[in-house]
DNA sequence: ATATATTATATTGTAAGCGATTAAATCGCG
DNA sequence: CGCGATTTAATCGCTTACAATATAATATAT
């Protein structure tokens, strides 16, 4: 009886021209923020020779390290198609090794480099200088996360 | 005195890796959701077959029709290099017509065939059922999207 | 043990997305 | 008027992003 009452909130209770507003406001929100974020990363991650798809992996990595194509995959919530060339390219330039399980030859496992682990000093004043640039108080961006966060909840529930 | 206290705010008040879980969590949440989005209005775009930049370009027309290349590229935050393959992708499609501005002969104005205008009658369902996949009460879009837009606020005064 | 199914990853094709460059039309100043 | 500066859009090169398909290794069933 709870399953699909969202259903009978939403679409009653409002206007559907309100509700119609209200959500293409939301997806263009967080089109516009997520492109935004990338532009405003690229400069800062330009020295690093990282873009932010590059960095979003990196910054799993430096938390643990060696890890598996699928759990990297998971975490990000990265298409193989899109992960499986980037970590490629991370090879290429050196930060990465990529290797076979030698327990399930299907597992590739993913590691740092010297490379990789060094530029972990060098990428560590990124968030400060992204912060600052964003500009907003503490506070706030905890409340902005923490929307964000509930609203992920809710739809990759559906993803499954 | 106000200009970067911000800095002040952030750097000195808690420990710096703090704000970097903190932040790296922000800038990844909007990356997941905004590709859990795509993903999730692709299957609902698909018998319309539109893409959902496709999508969003067809919502600014449906407003107001016709418009300069410049004018949505402003509104919707697109690189003329996305927005331009993008659009003549619609032409090709037949849903948009693309005539340089005969006063201007820079300005490309972008309209809708009947084709085009057609396609809004078959879209008009769209939101409310993205709206009950995503399955939260009204209330809580509202909060979620407040913040978000307060968010985007901040960042794009930075842009430029 | 062999055939079949499942799992993990890679590849391909199409469409964004963006920085850098280019090209054409218009503007503005001498 | 003429000519450099600006504006508007298109193009190119490279990197995501994702659905669909392919491939190889392991697991399961018969």
């Amino acid at each position: 009886m709870t399953t699909s009452n969202h259903f009978k909130d939403n679409a009653a209770s409002a206007d559907t021209s309100e509700l119609t507003r209200l959500d293409n406001q939301l997806c263009f929100a967080f089109y516009s923020v997520s492109n935004a974020l990338t532009r405003m990363y690229g400069p800062v991650l330009a020295p690093l020779e990282l873009t932010y798809p590059q960095y979003l992996v990196m910054l799993v990595l430096w938390e643990r390290a060696p890890r598996g194509m699928g759990e990297l995959s998971s975490q990000l919530g990265m298409d193989f198609g899109t992960l499986s060339p980037l970590v490629k390219r991370l090879e290429k330039s050196g930060r990465v090794t990529r290797t076979r399980d030698p327990e399930d030859e299907r597992r590739v496992i993913v590691g740092l480099t010297k490379a990789g682990e060094a530029l972990r000093e060098q990428a560590a004043g990124i968030p400060l200088e992204m912060s600052c640039q964003i500009g907003l108080p503490q506070d706030e961006i905890v409340a902005v996360r923490d929307a964000v966060k509930r609203f992920l909840g809710a739809i990759s529930q559906e993803q499954r």
